[in-house]
DNA sequence: ACAGTACGAGACGGTTCGTCTCGATGGATC
DNA sequence: GATCCATCGAGACGAACCGTCTCGTACTGT
């Protein structure tokens, strides 16, 4: 956990709180376009003043408040990574595993309460390079890294080809996904999560 | 071509154009969240109703700019549709014909003239729904059905395994492009589109 | 020549922005 | 327990844009 608590001790804890709640519930109700600063005030029962006091923009506070629902639902990233039993499971079959997260992965973009922010944070962080770095970092970088250990692994256990680069390799699976999710260029399932599990492992030319 | 111009014929071509100029500089020059349809007017000389009476959006404006940017530069893609000069090439090495046309796609989103407003419209549209899927019809997806095309050609010749869907298949080498560039995920190069066409052609699993 | 519509210009009320100024509150220190 | 002082809730403030509307003008097709 490291230092993350020394801030400032007058801080209002009730208020930071009160001020997620607000800001993820009008980002939920009513879009991140129509979601205001002055709403998530008025929302939260606070000074406007104290919004701009700890954060520099409405999706500064977004992003702060995903984060923290993320870690309060157990599904933070950054949680996973430093606790070893949010690891991508590795039972020896690759292919399963892969498949098996893939399909979680989707389940949780559906979920309600993620689909919102996640696509207001993540087209915020399309035009705004700033903010952009941060929530690849502080969100989908930690997920990265998981499926970079898993293919590690597979590596090892001889599964893959050695000469990968598994930090590209997981883009065969992952960016699609992410890429279908984002632009809505297909619709995603189960089904096709695992056609393209196999369409990477078994690559495209005949063997 | 079919009817593209029927529109209205009292319409000013003068100010359509001035508008589209408008919107394109502001966004390269301030951006897109501070380009506005009043800083657009006032740029193109053209009073605000002239906008609002045509496009329902900032967005909208934007998008039917950047069409016609692309469509007088000879890159757009339903031109590349409609004329198969424009279609990816077919040497019989299909390794080498998509990493060429990569190639040509890691300059051309290198474009200053095209980053602004594609980045723009790319966010606005995972946000925007209605937005997301007009870009993707007319920007995405004409490109998208090349590759399918291309792909197809190649099963026929035997290069890639038959009973792969060409439409997911392209996914796995434009996908990572795409999310390496919306995303920042990491630098994209050369090197980097070569690399994913071999792994998406052979495979991450050994042979 | 005429009629009608789109045109440039800008006024208008409404919303949100980010800053600033109140007096109140409530931890930290002695 | 008294004192201090940064943060607090509240909201006034001017500026920027929004989208609508209303002018008088200019162009376009009949």
């Amino acid at each position: 956990m490291s230092t993350t608590k020394p801030v400032h001790k007058r801080r209002s804890e009730k208020s930071r709180r009160a001020i997620y709640d607000a800001a993820l519930a009008l980002v939920a109700e009513v879009g991140y376009p129509r979601t205001t600063v002055e709403g998530i005030a008025a929302r939260a029962g606070v000074g406007k003043q104290t919004i701009y006091r700890w954060w520099s923009s409405k999706a500064d506070v977004l992003l702060e408040a995903f984060l923290d629902l993320a870690y309060e639902s157990g599904q933070d990233p950054e949680q996973r990574q430093e606790q070893p039993e949010y690891a991508i499971p590795d039972t020896g079959d690759l292919a399963a595993d892969l498949k098996a997260v893939l399909r979680a992965t989707v389940d949780e973009l559906r979920d309600p309460r993620f689909e919102g922010p996640s696509r207001a944070l993540a087209a915020e962080g399309v035009v705004d390079e700033e903010l952009g770095r941060a929530v690849v970092a502080k969100l989908l970088e930690p997920s990265l890294q998981l499926y970079a250990d898993r293919l590690r692994a597979a590596q090892d256990a001889g599964e893959i080809r050695p000469d990968l680069d598994p930090r590209i390799a997981l883009e065969l699976f992952v960016s699609p996904l992410a890429q279908r999710w984002l632009q809505r260029t297909a619709p995603f399932s189960y089904e096709y999560t695992d056609t393209l599990v196999d369409y990477a492992l078994h690559g495209l030319a005949p063997r």
